[in-house]
DNA sequence: CTAGATTCATATGTATACAAATGATCGGTC
DNA sequence: GACCGATCATTTGTATACATATGAATCTAG
């Protein structure tokens, strides 16, 4: 460590803090560590799936449309907690790579119907093997007993 | 329910499933309930943190400015655990609102430090009691003997 | 003391994430 | 059967989030 990073890093805190400034951890809020957690799952999922190249989002996109068949985008939004403006891109990208087509739904010219193409029905059932793997590391740092204890509380959170 | 909804609904679920995709229940996987958990964060931080008008990270990024006092741009993206390219796009936004400056450091011509503007300073602090509502609010459905134990689990995921 | 590795800030491009607004279409109601 | 509210998809604008590349400055090894 430098002389400077050292000066810095001893830096005296700010005098006279209100006593909810000087209590108030950061590190320990539920928000930041709910981030962080997000955050290390992302990038587990982004190594686990490899060469398939999906975004989390993109994979859930493609497990909901697989689950059902055929699905409207407003659907699939609400299916994966997903906003309109956000599904858009996610769907777009998706139809861009050939992995699902859409068509215009002939009872209700609002909707699109969405569907799997072979290629993309193909990439879920890969991606579904390495997002098995990729739940499991994710989870890794708990013991087997904790895991259910775990997934049952913060399911209670959503 | 309109008869088409409940067509939509009723398509039957596509033959000759793989076994792991049939297995495979997107709702239930850590990843799926973290991004909701997360989600459901963000909008009750949004909601309570109210007139102030700040992001988590913004705010996230004035309390660790505020714990330390004078820190530099990277250091806080360590501290917040943020990207350097993110770290900039916050720290634009709150310079541009006057909540902190940036100074060079004599020292060592790479850095930046940053400070809170008196503006921020008691932004910060308006910003802390609301955000210890925000954490009680977000922990709401939980016991009081359930939240240290997901608090503990939840750490040991990061 | 200099060459190479590192660090810092910045810039660009892609991908969520959401608010807000829009236009097209549909549903129920009078 | 025409109107009105609701729904669907889209667009725009802002804010993370990260990979990657760049240039400037610093550090370290030799």
């Amino acid at each position: 460590m430098s002389k400077r990073a050292a000066k810095l890093a001893a830096a005296p805190p700010p005098k006279g803090e209100a006593p909810a400034v000087a209590a108030y951890r950061l590190e320990e809020q539920v928000g930041h560590l709910l981030r962080r957690a997000h955050q290390r799952h992302a990038a587990i999922f982004q190594d686990g799936i490899g060469d398939l190249q999906l975004t989390p989002m993109q994979f859930a996109a493609l497990v909901k449309i697989c689950d059902l068949g055929r699905v409207s985008q407003n659907q699939l939004g609400r299916l994966t907690a997903m906003d309109p403006a956000t599904t858009q891109g996610v769907i777009q990208r998706l139809v861009a790579r050939g992995l699902i087509e859409r068509t215009a739904d002939p009872d209700d010219r609002r909707m699109t119907v969405l569907r799997l193409t072979a290629h993309g029905r193909a990439t879920v059932e890969a991606a579904i093997v390495r997002a098995v793997e990729i739940t499991a590391a994710t989870l890794a740092p708990l013991t087997d007993s904790e895991r259910p204890v775990f997934l049952a509380l913060l399911r209670k959170l959503i």
